[in-house]
RNA sequence: GCGCCCAUAGCUCAGCUGGAUAGAGCAUCGGCCUUCUAAGCCGGCGGUCCGGGGUUCGAAUCCUCGUGGGCGCGCCA
């Protein structure tokens, strides 16, 4: 509809400079919806943004646009209002048909082919397997999973990926931990491994260990030998079994990855040395004080970055861009990485070093979203978390006491760029102050009303071609209309902007209006045309609820 | 010191990419359940949009300089 009208003003436009013997390129049509019905239903300011250019006031040239306007059966009249803004007014005819098309497309409304199938990859979580998943990880998982949904309704091929380490320092710190447990020691006695590993779950790992477990994790699966001594078949062990746990965690938080990718396969096959040889030949790199560095300034760092260290070991950053050369090998056209913002520096090293390997990627590629950091509060103090301790609330936890739905909902709705409060008694709270709860709860009621009318007899499967809406003309009817023709640009702009709160937000705004409506209006009325035609209406709210908590990963209940 | 993020009602946050009179919830005060789920609705109170400049017909929104808070600045990952 508003590239509808967008593509009416855009004529008239052309034919008003035309008239006046202009020669400009305009300023873009811009549309958009009002927020106050007495603007009418959507509004231009084609008239502000040109009249000066074309040497005519804003409302003077408002009214020749009208005038010049191609008629069109979807706009019933236009007003001039303000200092230049055109007002648009649909008929409502051209209302109910966005209705017709969430009746019509049931759980694809909304969705659309912008992404036209080509390959974008969502790297999330990304935790080495050194410890249980906390809720920092929780809140890459909810927002990594939502981008990834929301990206698939935007027709994109999506591939969402896990990567880790399962060698190096913090592992082999990690199998040390669980070897010193299984002989017996403690974090406080003297042969405990320095900075080792001491939460709860080292003891359950070398209980598992000496048991001679047998572990199935979903990329990975490994049988202890029991010995206290075989440090390495220790160390396959205490991965698979966190692997595993992780695992658990992630499927009770629904969410699931297609590609599981290992740090030390880019050793393996190669493409780590690959890099360093193409980076060298590139004469990107230099020698000095024993180490090799990357002319990463060259690509707007602060310093150079050493690349491979005096003892001939690479730092973190090489395998990170031999991994990102990997990816974009792998033909995505985008790639989202899903981290935590303590680890923001990474980003411009990474895309420095891709520049480097002059492999014609482009200068802003990966695109990053970075989250701030998560703080947990429980009866209005913060539940401080402390690594070196051991003790830290776990994403499992925080699952297993708010449940699954409130925790992805409250992790995904605020902007990744700001810090998190995450407050345990607002998530448990079943009230309005809870907008999980707000929002099911709509979804609930239209589902309630269904069944109801349904025992009685009436026929509740409607057809989106033939119902008749003509009996919706409540203002608060005509307002849901508006807010359902909104999800699709919604959903539009959140896989653009990657920004899945969008989506958040909007659903709460959904539900208010309809909760307002509910207690306002009743559906099963006597008058069947106005039944029928209510029922329209909150089973095409219910549709686009439940396709909206779709995209968070949040279940949409029948009852509550 | 340098870099990134944030700052809107007492509190937690929206504000649809620069539009018309800045909005919700909580808290507080007052109403609505013999009628489709009160996990709901309606109304009152509540604002220096952190501050100063700038761009613009128009700024909470863009630019700039500050202030305050968080994170990061290893030959750790």
């Amino acid at each position: 509809m508003k590239d509808t009208v967008a593509s009416l003003l855009g004529e008239a436009l052309a034919k008003v400079i035309a008239e006046n013997g202009a020669d400009f390129e305009p300023a873009p049509i811009q549309i958009e919806r009002t927020r106050d019905p007495a603007h009418g239903d959507l509004a231009s300011n084609v008239a502000l943004a040109n009249g000066k250019r074309l040497g005519m006031a804003p409302r003077a040239l408002a009214e020749a646009l009208c005038a010049a306007l191609p008629a069109n059966g979807a706009i019933a009249r236009t007003e001039i209002a303000g200092p230049g803004f055109i007002n648009f007014f649909l008929s409502s005819d051209s209302q109910g048909d966005v209705l017709r098309d969430v009746l019509r497309l049931g759980e694809r409304f909304g969705h659309n082919d912008s992404g036209k199938g080509h390959k974008v990859q969502v790297e999330f979580v990304s935790a080495n397997p050194t410890g249980p998943l906390h809720v920092g990880h929780g809140r890459g998982a909810a927002v990594g999973d939502s981008l990834a949904r929301i990206l698939a309704a935007n027709g994109w091929d999506v591939t969402s990926e896990f990567y880790y380490n399962d060698a190096g320092a913090q592992i082999n710190n990690l199998a040390l931990s669980v070897q010193a447990r299984c002989r017996k020691l403690t974090p406080e006695d003297d042969g405990w491994p320095e900075d080792g590993y001491r939460g709860d779950y080292i003891v359950e790992l070398a209980e598992a260990y000496l048991a001679g477990e047998a572990v199935q994790a979903s990329d990975k699966a490994v049988t202890a030998s029991a010995n206290a001594d075989d440090l390495d078949n220790i160390r396959d062990f205490a991965v698979a079994w966190l692997r595993r746990e992780q695992d658990l965690d992630l499927k009770s938080f629904g969410v699931s990855f297609d590609v599981f990718f290992l740090e030390s396969s880019l050793y393996e096959s190669g493409e780590v040395e690959a890099v360093v040889q193409r980076l060298i030949e590139n004469n990107a790199t230099y020698e000095k004080d024993g180490a090799l560095w990357l002319r990463t300034t060259d690509y707007g760092d602060d310093k150079d970055r050493v690349m491979r260290k005096q003892d001939g070991g690479y730092t973190y950053f090489l395998p990170d861009v031999a991994y990102h050369l990997n990816k974009w090998q792998r033909g995505f056209e985008r790639v989202i990485d899903e981290q935590g913002a303590d680890h923001h520096s990474t980003v411009t090293r990474v895309r420095a070093g891709l520049q480097a390997l002059k492999a014609d990627i482009p200068e802003g590629w990966p695109d990053y979203v970075l989250h701030q950091m998560v703080t947990v509060m429980r009866d209005g103090a913060e539940v401080k978390l402390s690594k070196r301790a051991g003790s830290y609330l776990t994403l499992r936890d925080l699952i297993n006491e708010v449940g699954r739905d409130a925790t992805r909902y409250f992790l995904v709705a605020r902007s990744p760029n700001s810090q998190l409060t995450f407050d345990i008694d607002l998530a448990l709270s079943q009230s309005n102050d809870n907008p999980v709860y707000y929002i099911q709860y709509a979804h609930a009621r239209v589902c309630s009303v269904k069944r109801r009318l349904g025992e009685q007899g009436i026929k509740v499967d409607l057809d989106a071609e033939t119902v008749s809406l003509d009996a919706l003309g409540e203002p608060q009817e005509v307002e849901l209309l508006k807010q359902l023709a909104r999800f699709p640009d919604i959903v539009s702009r959140a896989a653009v902007t990657a920004e899945p709160q969008q989506v958040a937000n909007y659903l709460r705004e959904l539900a208010a209006e309809f909760h307002a409506y509910y207690n306002a209006h009743k559906v099963a009325v006597d008058d069947e045309d106005l039944r029928t035609a209510r029922l329209a209406l909150s089973e095409g709210v219910r549709q686009v609820l439940a396709n909206g908590l779709d995209l968070l990963g949040v279940s949409a209940p029948e009852a509550m």
